[in-house]
DNA sequence: CAAGGGTTTTAGAATTGTTCTAATGTATTG
DNA sequence: CAATACATTAGAACAATTCTAAAACCCTTG
């Protein structure tokens, strides 16, 4: 609840020492997008989407910014890359462990609620690997 | 085994029969494919990796084709398309309901034997919309 | 608070995987 | 074997992303 009532309620202090904590340095540009990617609960984004509100919420910045920001950002720990769609890259706000609802119809990713998932009878990793996440995708389609 | 055993020895006839089956003319480049992805066991394929191992079974097609190709047996239910990566698309000879792990630091995709996985606790699907499909995707780094 | 040095940002070019296009070639049907 | 419908092709086009080199910036130091 605190976190999340703090999250809803950044003020920029809190975004540069988030940013300072991840080792960035608080520019405009990286500012800003924090201020569209943390000001509301969970979300997921595109570098294309993000670029667009962004734009809206009165902040110029290229494309390219954009880009860097969101793989900073994820090397960071601040975000996390979601693949489930071949043509664009999602960035999940939500770093915890948790699956997804994908409308592939609209291009639309949810979250799955809770950490009520679980599964079993996972083989063990092949020799000379480890696991590093396991990712459920539910495709979703239109219902009729 | 029957079908494991006929698909392992496939002979020409047996591919051009496949491909009437699916509604499909069987033509020199579709038939060669075949042969290349139906001949062994399970298989992952990339639009580019076919098109090489074709070229050197002596088959010359244009990659269009493999693409084109690729897609006429994804549909046909011949083939099914796994998204793992965000550069390329991975392309299944395995359309049974199975799953994978997958190697970033190598790009490869192996099928989780078996149908031993489980997953319990999914909630049920958004209102006006159905699962089409879960897909549980174990992402392996190398051991270190 | 001005200057200097390492970051960041940026616009645009480059790259990559994939799809489109319009011309040519091939399987099938009668 | 002619007619017709479907397939193949090379290359252009495309979309998402990455790269590049130059300009702008942030932050420390003097």
């Amino acid at each position: 609840m605190r976190s999340t009532l703090s999250r809803a309620s950044a003020h920029k202090s809190d975004l540069v020492a988030k940013l300072r904590a991840a080792g960035l340095r608080p520019t405009r540009q990286r500012i800003a997008l924090c201020k569209v990617l943390f000001a509301t609960g969970d979300r997921h984004v595109t570098a294309e989407s993000l670029h667009g509100e962004a734009g809206k919420a009165g902040a110029e910045l290229s494309l390219a910014t954009v880009y860097n920001t969101l793989h900073q950002f994820t090397s960071a720990g601040l975000l996390r890359q979601v693949i489930v769609d071949g043509d664009k890259t999602y960035f999940d706000t939500n770093t915890g462990d948790h699956h997804h609802f994908y409308l592939e119809d609209q291009a639309v990713l949810m979250d799955i609620p809770g950490d009520t998932v679980r599964i079993d009878g996972l083989p063990k990793a092949p020799a000379g690997t480890e696991i590093e996440r396991v990712e459920v995708v539910v495709r979703l389609k239109p219902r009729g």
